[in-house]
DNA sequence: ATTATCTATAGATCTATAGATAATGC
DNA sequence: ATTATCTATAGATCTATAGATAATGC
């Protein structure tokens, strides 16, 4: 019911090469300021051809974060551990490219009837929630320090998207996953 | 030396509202967003009348994020003390335009040759090593938790930030300063 | 005199539509 | 036949420059 992706195979991996030249191109220059133009001429079309996959700048958006999502997926997010976020962190800090296009879209989806901000606000909510499942799961309905699970959540979320613009910033000056090993040990003792 | 605003009070005055609408204009649409003309409408002006004040948007950035450094400076941030930031929050949470600008800009800045990059960059080492040293001297060389200054303050600049994004995307689900409140309990205990 | 603002405009972009041609798959 | 891609182009913008006019301050 979710597929159909079965027929017309050459038409999806047209449409996985344009998405990931999105997403490079968005890394370096924003949505709002990622044309069709430079994300066409990186898969050797030109702008028109690539309207003909996606009939919208933002359903090529629609179709980067719809692509996040399926790398999330790949490990659902309720079975979730902490040592499998700290993981995720590690796995960051080798993939720059990734984390700038998704820190800057988040960026941008602060400001006015931007595209994204649907998307992040749905996404936040649900990630908040299944973080605030797992620190109840890891340790009942107190954390060591006092905090609820509900209360530690949206911390751990802050402290991991924070992490990334300083270490996007600097990266020398920053080392994002011992700095988030720190957050884990501060929540739990 | 660093001043000179006393003669051309006229334009000063009109560079400040100029700068007061780039604030908004960056807020709703980003810097790459902004349009002069958008900007200079605010003020009752036409674009080219705009860019004899400010001649290039370029410098009209530079203008914004020197006016707030011009906020910060109120109170020096060697004299910043944990109590303070906790009154910083909640007045941020009162502010909701001024904290969209600067997400905003802070989002944009990640991505390539950003104009605001060096800002930041500059800007958040500066921070860190200030709260480094209010930390020290709440507590010493060790935190309770057991951290050292200089390990605590990027987790407390990323709360800092992450929350404000948190919170522009869901203002109804995110209460900025008691989470904040939070963490500065980890912290102290 | 100097400063502020305006009109006119060059020169780049950008997204999206229309319609023609080339390539692919039954 | 259908799908993919191209050329041509409309219609908006955008930043910045040039040069004229209006307002301000000695």
């Amino acid at each position: 019911m979710a597929a159909g992706n079965t027929h017309r195979p050459r038409s999806d991996r047209r449409r996985a090469e344009i998405v990931r030249a999105a997403l490079e191109v968005i890394a370096e220059r924003g949505y709002r300021g990622a044309s069709l133009a430079a994300v066409a001429e990186r898969v050797g079309l030109t702008q028109q051809g690539l309207l003909h996959h996606f009939p919208t700048k933002e359903a090529l958006l629609v179709a980067v974060l719809e692509d996040r999502d399926q790398w999330d997926a790949a490990i659902p997010r309720r079975d979730w551990r902490l040592e499998l976020l700290t993981s995720l962190v590690e796995y960051n800090a080798m993939r720059r490219g990734i984390v700038q296009t998704f820190s800057a879209l988040l960026g941008e989806a602060v400001t006015e009837d931007h595209p994204a901000a649907p998307y992040f606000t749905r996404r936040y909510a649900d990630v908040r929630e299944d973080l605030a499942a797992l620190l109840r799961a890891e340790f009942g309905d107190r954390l060591p320090s006092g905090l609820t699970p509900e209360r530690a959540a949206p911390l751990l979320v802050a402290v991991l998207d924070g992490l990334q613009y300083q270490w996007l910033l600097d990266p020398d000056s920053v080392d994002m996953a011992a700095a988030f090993q720190d957050f884990l040990v501060l929540l739990g003792e």
